[in-house]
DNA sequence: ATGAAAGGAGACAGATTTGTCTCCTGCACT
DNA sequence: AGTGCAGGAGACAAATCTGTCTCCTTTCAT
């Protein structure tokens, strides 16, 4: 049905992801998505209405791309919480990675209570939670403590590679020091 | 002798990390510092510059702050690097925390080769050798490796606690991280 | 087939942006 | 005293940004 939205949001995605969120304007989106300025006010109220569609369709497609590629890796859930490092060090390698999206438009907006920050938040809470529930079922004594620290590593994994450029590296650190982290805590 | 252009980046600094910088108008720090539009572009080419010029003083504001309150906290190097979780624990706690001003940066300038990025990158391996000073202190037979993977934690803890807002717990499991892994190199 | 809705193209308004320029004040140095 | 410069205030230009509106075309369902 409405193809142009959905058409619309994933040129936004990809401008956001690029460029930042002031910086690229509605202009630049139409132009690159083909869409006519009265049908993106018909569909959303305002530029950050937009924004935060393209932030909540990205939640939903990285969280499955994500999860599946990690289930996909291995059967175990040791084996898995190893490959959350091989699908990140995948993502990172990927030519059009600007760092995770929502650390960026965290940065952007400083408004604690502005909606575009609780998206963010939730975010990161189902990433937290998606390593914690790995972290149960590998049997560890407190899987919280256990799973904020590798989602610690994770977030690290992340913002250096992005700051740093230097890709795989990162993941690869974060990998040992995550295997390390798990191994002590199942001893 | 140029008291404005210390004013004029101090001011600058606190609205771009407040606000971003491409959100962050010159006008508004120009109202912020009383300085007028006339002495800004008498001390610089463009707003890029003046960015460079807060990023370049706030990266020595931050340095020497972050490593004399470190080695304040404690003489030995072991001791020193649980200091840094404490000293980024009371960063984090300030209630003008934004996360790290090299981060939210990088966000907004994709382009790899752009000065503002050079700047970011060299803020992040200057940390990054701090920590592998200590690292080499205490004895670890690879203190690059260690070193990394401590970075990567204080990293996590910064984004954790600026995007998921609790502050206080990302520098605490960070710090129990730290310690199980330099425990672990040091066995 | 016909009418309603969706969409394209783009003019337009109003605000805001960076950066330049003019005019004036005040201070410092000789 | 006089000269020169740093600076304040702000007008101004040119570009850009968001959001509205008009006019026309396409599409689709009954």
């Amino acid at each position: 049905m409405s193809d142009r939205r959905e058409h619309l949001i994933d040129t936004a995605i990809d401008l956001f992801a690029e460029n930042g969120f002031h910086a690229t304007g509605i202009d630049l989106i139409l132009d690159k998505s083909g869409v006519s300025k009265k049908t993106l006010y018909r569909h959303f109220r305002s530029k950050d209405e937009l924004i935060l569609a393209a932030l909540k369709k990205y939640d939903g497609l990285f969280r499955n791309g994500f999860m599946r590629q990690v289930e996909e890796s291995a059967a175990d859930p040791h084996g898995r919480l190893m490959a959350v490092f091989d699908v990140a060090e995948a993502w990172f390698r990927q030519n059009n990675f600007y760092g995770c999206m929502f650390i960026n438009a965290t940065g952007e907006y400083s408004d604690l209570d502005a909606p575009i920050r609780q998206v963010c938040k939730d975010f990161k809470a189902m990433m937290r939670q998606f390593i914690g529930d790995l972290c149960r079922q590998i049997g560890a004594p407190d899987p919280d403590e256990l799973a904020d620290e590798i989602a610690l590593l994770l977030e690290g994994a992340i913002v250096t590679a992005q700051v740093s450029q230097d890709r795989s590296r990162a993941a690869n650190v974060a990998k040992t020091a995550a295997r390390a982290l798990i191994d002590r805590a199942l001893d």
